[in-house]
DNA sequence: TACCTTTGCTAACATCGTTAGGTATTTTGA
DNA sequence: TCAAAATACCTAACGATGTTAGCAAAGGTA
């Protein structure tokens, strides 16, 4: 049976298709300007035909920020994997979580739903538990030496979290500010070595 | 000349009121949902009027982010006037800023542009700097008996503010997770605390 | 009275997300 | 092999959006 199997893989690429140009679009023209014909129009198809593979535009943009938690995830699995020691793994965490905020404004900025359109009504999002499952993970190796109960430890991720969430959010708002782009970097590091410190 | 000064305030009150409508739709029925055509419906005059008076529907919610500066900053002054110990103000001051967050979720997703329509190539808002110039004024105070350089006390001034914008937004966006309200709070006094040690 | 500005409206335009309904084409079952 | 069922895809529409053009009535001014 070739050919349903055929129809299968045309059926998934139909899918990814459409994300992949949607995504494109909105890198091209930002979110505020994509819309469901424009797809249509980019993958050559009529506008229904996108309904066949996604229930609506606010499933699109949800397949879409998963992609984003996949390759957040991944560029932190990679640092593990390399690092090893705990407190070196944090600070590669924290920059590659800046990092990945930076090369890739769309994907944060629906991870997160800054400045987007529905992002509180949306699912939530168990993918959110990436920054608590790998931070965590390092700080908690950190502390297990000291004498620390579970809920500072628990504080301690959510505090880091909160830092760094909040610069990158906080500069992208302002991204005209240019004298910002560098101290920013700045307080993060400062901050992340803070924070190991304190640790 | 009393007629033409009446119906200047005529005009001005159409004006407040188009803000005042538009922010009790946004309290009942979230951004997402309120257009010129409830507004219109609202004020009991047609559409067109609401564009003698804003330039277009974004402006109108920039106004809106404008009333929720103002507000926070009234909070700010009053805990100005009322504490002299620096470190006891800025601690309120991060305090204010919390409940100000959580009392008035509207007025904060649409200043820093959370979950918002075309936040993102809205105006850049000089208001922003009310955090800035409050907690910024707090810290310094703290600071200058040290022997910290200005770039420090900046970055700690940023850093505040990143600390405490993170864990609000984090907390908004994960509104039905319970567990984190008392968390949050609980980890925004401790990193405060830490803050001011530190400092 | 004649003119002009203000005030407000109706009606339209373009765009949006979404869906109903139809027409070929393909696959399936007897 | 032939009818039936399913699939693939389309056109066209519905309702809602932001925004604007153009017109009518009212009021002030000369």
């Amino acid at each position: 049976m070739g050919i349903t199997e055929r129809k299968i893989r045309q059926k998934e690429n139909m899918r990814t298709n459409i994300l992949a140009v949607a995504l494109r679009l909105v890198k091209d023209e930002g979110w505020q300007s994509l819309s469901i014909r424009k797809i249509a129009d980019a993958i050559e198809y009529s506008v229904p035909v996108i309904y066949d593979h996604f229930a609506n535009k606010e499933d699109i943009l949800y397949e879409l920020s998963l992609d984003g938690f996949r390759l957040l995830e991944r560029t932190l699995e990679k640092n593990k994997r390399n690092i090893r020691d705990p407190r070196e793994l944090l600070k590669a965490h924290a920059e590659s979580y800046w990092n990945f905020a930076f090369k890739n404004p769309e994907y944060y900025q629906l991870m997160y739903g800054l400045g987007m359109p529905c992002s509180g009504s949306g699912k939530v999002k168990p993918e959110l538990n990436v920054f608590r499952n790998h931070i965590g993970e390092a700080i908690e190796k950190i502390v297990t030496d000291k004498k620390s109960t579970d809920d500072e430890t628990c504080f301690k991720i959510h505090a880091f979290w909160s830092v760094l969430h909040g610069l990158i959010s906080i500069m992208m708002m302002r991204c005209s500010d240019i004298d910002d782009s560098t101290m920013n970097k700045k307080v993060m590091d400062d901050t992340v070595e803070a924070f190991i410190k304190n640790l």
